[in-house]
DNA sequence: TCAAGTATACTTGTATACAAGTATTATATC
DNA sequence: GATATAATACTTGTATACAAGTATACTTGA
């Protein structure tokens, strides 16, 4: 049906990736973006077709997203769920319980290496800023937590994380993309934060890390309405050219 | 190739289920006890002639054990995980935590419903320990800790369950067939372990509540070795019988 | 105009077919 | 005997085909 592409997943990120992968990255930020609206009904054979593949990787895709939590699989048709405020502040209430029980860990370890890695994340992501590279930038900002919770060698709060990780990398993919023409100013404090974190971890300071985490939050959670609704009108705009 | 078809996951538990779910549900049950060894590669196309399906099935069970953290999906075969000591503790790590998590929310709330349908469900466990039932005792136990965690109303914590749920399930039924001919007094303690958490919920006493939860964990973690190793002789045992 | 029943066009779940790629084994060459 | 190369038997990912079931729309009867 709809025969432009828009892309809005990096396709660079999916070099080596199936094709019922490519279809869940482009899906999952069309959802979450608002592309696609909540409620909406999706068809395995519409989408196939919109996407130029067979029902195999498209029943592949769908089966992802349900767990993660964007659609709801029934009977008749996927209805997609997308996320509203409630579900991004239920994100963020996972990701505050999964790093502090990681903190807590950390504080037991050697933690040189992890800060070392970080400390080279960190540099990645103001060299992004500096490109106005909003993917990039999204990308290491994903990656600077995951090398967190990585660093406790614990499979299942890895589990945890890679359920959310694709949601929580679109939203942010979303939302940097906006902010990085809008709000540059933004992303000096997003940077402070990070450090901060940083520190929290060297000195296993756990006050800090809760006040750096939730100062993260707070951040993204505060912006996050006006934020996701200029990257809907942004996309509706889109839409419209195609028509 | 193994035509006797031990069906150790209850067969009325899959009435409705697809075929997809029912090679997951066994392969699952397979894989916790030990009757399939970690380290095992799974091919899909001898998983299918195992139990005379196509691979689409198969293909659909192999992605859900993956993100159920039992077996890794590589370029080559399906590689077994399994349940170690490290993943069971690791498990209880997440459960302790969501708990925790819902028990704080609990706490904001009026849980006189709640409470109710746990005691319902309490009762149910009583008579499924009368009359030897181990697969319903399984069923409730599982069913309560389910029950709380819904009643908050918290999709990204349900979303953890649910990851979650298939293999507690699994193991819990695993571990209470063995016990219930082998040490039927356990039931007492865990049934006592369950009213001191319905009690804790009901005063929400926070104390009270992370004591029951431990106790609960001490419970199964102390005696998870060697129950599950009588289960591993158990089904090797069944093994040997169909040679 | 409305009700009931039938036909039609969709839906999912499963089986099968095929292509592209990878490991393994066998064969040929030194 | 060791090494390089070719043949084979596997692997996954995707497309397509089909069956069983469900909603929609249409027709028929009052």
């Amino acid at each position: 049906m709809d025969e432009t592409k828009e892309h809005l997943y990096p396709i660079k990120w999916l070099t080596k990736a199936s094709a019922g992968d490519r279809v869940a990255s482009e899906l999952r930020m069309r959802i979450i973006s608002g592309k696609i609206e909540s409620g909406t009904i999706l068809s395995e054979n519409k989408l196939a077709a919109d996407f130029a593949v067979s029902r195999s990787p498209v029943r592949e895709a769908l089966k992802t997203l349900a767990a993660e939590n964007i659609i709801r699989l029934e009977r008749m048709g996927a209805v997609v769920i997308g996320l509203t405020e409630k579900e991004i502040e239920e994100i963020y209430d996972v990701r505050l319980l999964i790093e502090t029980f990681v903190f807590e860990r950390l504080a037991q370890m050697n933690v040189n290496v992890l800060v070392n890695e970080l400390s080279k994340i960190l540099e990645m992501m103001k060299v992004a800023i500096k490109y106005q590279d909003a993917d990039e930038f999204s990308y290491q900002d994903v990656l600077f937590h995951e090398t967190i919770i990585r660093a406790i060698d614990h499979s299942y709060m890895l589990m945890i994380w890679n359920n959310l990780k694709p949601v929580m990398e679109s939203f942010i993919l979303l939302s940097m993309r906006v902010r990085i023409k809008e709000k540059y100013e933004d992303f000096t404090r997003i940077i402070k934060n990070h450090e901060l974190y940083i520190e929290a971890i060297k000195t296993k300071d756990r006050t800090l890390m809760i006040k750096s985490l939730h100062k993260n939050f707070d951040d993204v959670q505060g912006k996050v309405e006006d934020l996701w609704r200029s990257q809907q009108l942004l996309v509706k705009g889109e839409e419209q050219e195609n028509d």
